[in-house]
DNA sequence: TTCATGCTTCGACGCTAACCGAAGTATGAT
DNA sequence: ATCATACTTCGGTTAGCGTCGAAGCATGAA
């Protein structure tokens, strides 16, 4: 009928909900393993196992074996401008997600997303350290200030090590649940391991909750809760 | 499992061979009516209807009524841009969709492209006006230098209304058959006016493709040509 | 008014594919 | 060897949606 590439094919891959959860993931440009992807979908590893495999399958991602891991990451640039694309228009359009949430109560309180903090707790961290101009929002993203860096220091964490890294320091992440940015990125990630070995939050088995303790919660509102935010 | 825009509702509609074939039809630029469109897609006009009421809700195309008929466009360049970059994809992945016929190598030549020129003569424009430095590439994108603006004046282009148009002057747009850039934007859409003015050029009948006529390629190459771009 | 055309809505059918449980394969650790 | 982890394949169920026939509006022409 028509000539030309076959768009449908490549646009139908990318609009399944789970796939497209998936893609965005590796959008960060890092390669993630198949269940990590099953994660971020919400799917069960064998069904994110057979959407990998029609992605595969129509170019979207590659692959590569390590060990026991499967690294996927995206096939090319020209995939991730794809994506960007597609978020441009439907942002335009006006169309922010309205699938099922995390089911459990706990998820969308705390979680892992990736390696970082996400949900409520996710959100009012970023909220809290933009609102002390520890991170500012410039056109690039968000980048760090030296208070924030201080901040960071007296926290634990050694900020020159992240900037060394090809990791961007601070990412904004878009939660899901709350519909709000949280951090990730470098920084987001060491502020949950620091949180993590201080023993102020541990993770709950066979999931992606996160569960703060007594302690670790009041030690939490203590150094980025609102009341000191003024 | 982030949130954001809903990149998956967007491709979905895509997706579907019907709609695509719509969308694609819709790339020449043209306003074409529910029944137009429905026997393009090869379907009925109530699937049509059903089909491009999906369409407008998305916000992928716009209608406007005239009389008893319904003409359909897209909505906008951001939508045919998004549909270049799937062609192209979908073409690296190596998925065309049939067998290339005599029709589908006069769209490589040169086809319209929501409203500018792509194709093997698109990408050439662009890399020789590069050449000439007429356009530079910044980090924002292509800019039109002054000389650029010039040599657009005397091929009787008014540029300076076209920077009071919201739409950006120059952009860079993937053709997915080239792989390589074409200009978009206020100019390429001016540019292809112009050309179709003269009568350098003509659209062909129910299709993107274009023709150069004999003299129009000639007076293409004596004025865009590489000859004079050393 | 009456008829024709363009398009939409409704209802029903059928097919695709997303999903998970269970089982199977491959690699690494003990 | 034995177990654990990571991932895949298979089978069966279910939900969604693309499709068309028939009928309903709306517009324009005779």
């Amino acid at each position: 009928m028509k000539a030309g590439p076959d768009i449908a094919r490549v646009a139908a891959l990318v609009g399944d909900p789970a796939r497209a959860n998936m893609l965005t993931a590796l959008m960060s440009g890092k390669a993630l393993t198949a269940t990590e992807l099953a994660h971020e979908a919400g799917v069960t590893p064998q069904t994110a196992s057979g959407h990998l495999a029609r992605l595969g399958e129509g170019g979207l991602v590659e692959v590569t074996r390590q060990g026991r891991h499967r690294y996927y990451h995206l096939a090319g640039p020209d995939v991730a401008d794809l994506l960007e694309r597609l978020m441009g228009v439907a942002a335009r359009a006006g169309h922010l997600r309205t699938r099922t949430g995390p089911r459990d109560a706990a998820l969308r309180e705390a979680r892992v997303c990736y390696d970082h903090l996400a949900g409520e707790m996710g959100v009012t961290l970023l909220s809290v350290m933009i609102m002390r101009r520890w991170i500012v929002t410039t056109e690039q993203g968000l980048e760090l200030t030296a208070p924030g860096a201080a901040a960071m220091g007296g926290f634990g964490i050694d900020v020159d090590a992240l900037r060394g890294k090809r990791r961007p320091v601070c990412r904004a992440c878009l939660d899901w649940s709350a519909r709000r940015n949280h951090l990730a990125g470098g920084l987001g990630a060491a502020l949950l391991t620091r949180m993590v070995d201080l023993g102020w939050v541990r993770r709950l088995p066979e999931s992606r909750a996160l569960r703060f303790s007594p302690t670790g919660l009041a030690a939490f509102t203590d150094r980025f809760g609102l009341a000191g935010a003024a």
